[in-house]
DNA sequence: TTTATGTATCGATATATTTAAATATATCTA
DNA sequence: TAGATATATTTAAATATATCGATACATAAA
């Protein structure tokens, strides 16, 4: 994992929008697009935008499924974050 | 650890020259601010600027030496926040 | 095929972050 | 105490990010 998908990961989980995004992705075990919506006070292009960071740092995975989205957590990805990051705290 | 720590401390390590400091910090225990000047390509300011960052996110700790100052990893508060995260990949 | 629904993109604006010059503060040494 | 050195703060400019309205696109349903 190179420092520059460090420092992209962390910029995406700088943000109170997208954490509350992931922890309803934990809870849910994957989430549609259109729920969270509901769920953060924004409009929908703001909704994508965020939607859009977490995938573009590997933290989400997108699933088509016909006109919805659904997105579950990478996890191998997000393990390898914190596993780089957990050499700091030996 | 609140969404609001989280937040502070991705953002903190959301930057390639906070991450070039822990780096540091990292391999040589302990970093003098005189030696970040000659190591990053800044104005000394914008050094004082990062540390600030990390530093008030609890990713490091300032020690006090006459007219110098050292840091170390604080490997507690950082390990809660890897600890925290690590929800996620479960 | 038309209409409705869910998501993405574009353009504009507001807000946040990064950076550095100028300046201030603290401490060491002569 | 005066001068030198290390770090912090203030202010302002440049840049990046967040937000939203308008609109485009894809697909499902009628």
């Amino acid at each position: 994992m190179t420092p520059k998908e460090i420092e992209r990961i962390s910029k995406a989980l700088g943000d109170p929008n997208r954490l509350k995004i992931l922890e309803e992705i934990k809870k849910n075990c994957s989430l549609q697009c259109s729920n969270i919506t509901g769920m953060l006070n924004l409009a929908q292009p703001s909704i994508s935008h965020h939607v859009k960071q977490l995938v573009d740092a590997g933290l989400i995975i997108p699933c088509k499924d016909g006109r919805n989205m659904s997105y579950t957590i990478d996890k191998e990805h997000f393990a390898k974050y914190l596993q780089h990051l957990g050499l700091y705290v030996i």
